[in-house]
DNA sequence: GTGAAAGCGCTAACAG
DNA sequence: CTGTTAGCGCTTTCAC
């Protein structure tokens, strides 16, 4: 800054001024323009750290990411949530830590990244479930994009949370919709959380069309291929073979297309499918495209970074985004239709 | 720093000395113990930014990542580096740039990234691939993990690529040696640069085992599942159809699971399929489980962290990681096999 | 062994 | 409108 003053003939401090673009400190035009030029042909760029350290506010906001690695949408989450805090002149600094690390394993990721001067952080997780936070005393910002403190603590700011109730209950009705009235439900672990809420809404979409809930069957599955495969072909070897599955994410509806190809049915002439997560790579590129929920990463992340940039919210928020059904090839109505 | 000096009764001076684990400069054990006492409890922790500003080095790589979202895996280079920074007790900062990001773009990522005080900056890609690299003016030490600069310029202090070469080669010796001579090879785009070595790696496959190379039939396709499905429907419908599908990644071989189960072929069977890049949650979970081709991804980002962390190698290094074949349930002999 | 003081690159009073 | 100066939290030289 130094070298710019003395290149453009004024003192440091004007640097600093015209380059931060102080409305309130009146600089003479030329003035400005000369510190302009002498600033970009020295390529002079200002340093964040000085610049944090002297006015005490941070420009950088940390993500805890808890297991990026093993879930392959994450990247949306952190899209979402780089791009608004761009806009916000704000960088981004992710630390991956293992879906099952501990708490003291989540206290010196946030640590590091405090120490680094991040200004707020951000746990983020792609599956919707609680996580270790670490001890940190509060000491930052915070919010939550899909998980929340194992701990039972309070979500910092804000508590950003995928619809998965509303998302279970539009698919539902989606397919309800059809015409099926056999169906089945392939769904996450008995104990997760989305797995119950898609659940529930599903229950509610039977409600509202005035079918008991036992008309559909459950499945617990664990959201891998394998067991959406091994869930369908039980389900679908069965007398009463249902018209349509639902089922607990992508993964598992791609499981449940193989075991429909290994029995001879074919999608959705005999068998509707569909998915959840609207998975990037694998929803649209399935053969027949396969019909699902988006999950909101994007803004969910967006939101965070938001939230945590502004002034922070008087008292905690807890939003639930939208998850919107896509529709795609693998849902039509059922064979024999008969109304 | 005040505080706990305050708090121990020593000078600041001293607490950095201790706190740095300094052992040039000699301090008395009982002071030693009370500093590292007051420290504790006041939940002291030192600012790297200060820090860094005081002396000048960084203790942060950053990585600008050119389209993690777009691809499921990049999650382990991510990985491999943060593992190796953190035991070098340095953080990872990422920013993520569209695949499709201009070279404005990356020089605004990389910018951001200087400003906020990182040491070195590593280029992540995971489909290996030429990246914009933005104008830095050799500003900063770099890497390139799985990607080099689409402008031509030199790469840095390292270039680290997966020896798709090798892989391509291990592969198809796989294959070959299962005793497979009707082989149809569904690449990726033929510009593509993993495509093209991968073929090189078959040719060279071709050539150990004595065999013409126009014995294989060679097809472009996308990376996409659908790709992967139209060419195996493709070739699997036509006469003298192949005993196995070379794919040019697991998400085509995927396409062409679909395709052969539309077909009525039984993998491996009828027919062996084979994939590349071992991706998580997908190779390993499909039914059959995918005989694939792992990416060294993990082992990458570990290098790259390796290297720039230490001091500058003396010249540019270019390093080629193997890829080891993965066996598993998708690839077996031929049918009628007459050895 | 320990402490005082300078200075890393910056911002923000305040004086001119 | 511009320049001087103190100080953000730290490290390190040098004197005690």
């Amino acid at each position: 800054m130094n070298d710019v003053a003395r290149a453009a003939g004024v003192s440091q401090a004007t640097v600093s001024f015209v380059l931060n673009d102080r409305r309130d400190i009146p600089v003479a035009p030329a003035t400005r323009q000369r510190v302009l030029e002498a600033a970009s042909t020295l390529r002079y760029r200002t340093d964040r750290r000085a610049q944090e350290l002297r006015i005490g506010r941070s420009t950088t906001i940390g993500v805890v990411s808890h297991g990026v690695a093993s879930h392959p949408f994450a990247g949306s989450i952190l899209r979402g949530l780089q791009r608004e805090a761009l806009r916000r002149s704000h960088a981004v600094m992710v630390i991956d830590v293992d879906v099952e690390a501990t708490a003291a394993d989540v206290t010196d990721a946030v640590a590091g990244l405090v120490d680094r001067g991040v200004g707020a952080v951000v746990h983020a997780s792609a599956g919707t479930r609680p996580v270790q936070i670490g001890d940190v005393d509060g000491a930052v910002r915070t919010a939550f994009v899909a998980c929340w403190p194992a701990d039972g603590s309070a979500p910092g700011e804000a508590l950003l949370l995928p619809d998965d109730r509303g998302g279970g209950r539009a698919v539902a009705a989606h397919v309800l919709g059809l015409g099926h009235r056999s169906i089945a439900f392939l769904g996450g672990p008995a104990r997760d959380h989305a797995r119950r809420e898609r659940e529930r809404g599903l229950d509610e979409a039977l409600g509202l069309a005035g079918l008991p809930l036992d008309s559909v069957r459950r499945f617990d599955g664990d959201y891998g291929t394998r067991s959406g495969y091994r869930l369908a072909a039980r389900v679908l070897e069965g007398d009463d073979r249902p018209s349509a599955l639902l089922c607990g994410n992508d993964q598992m509806a791609l499981g449940a297309y193989l075991a429909a190809r290994d029995l001879g049915l074919r999608v959705p002439h005999d068998l509707s499918i569909a998915g959840y997560d609207d998975q990037e790579a694998l929803a649209n590129q399935l053969v027949p495209e396969l019909s699902t929920v988006a999950l909101p990463h994007d803004a969910l992340g967006a939101r965070a970074a938001e939230i945590l940039i502004g002034d922070p919210p008087p008292e905690p928020v807890t939003e639930f985004v939208e998850c919107e059904v896509v529709v795609r090839e693998s849902t039509s109505p059922p064979p024999l239709n008969t109304y």
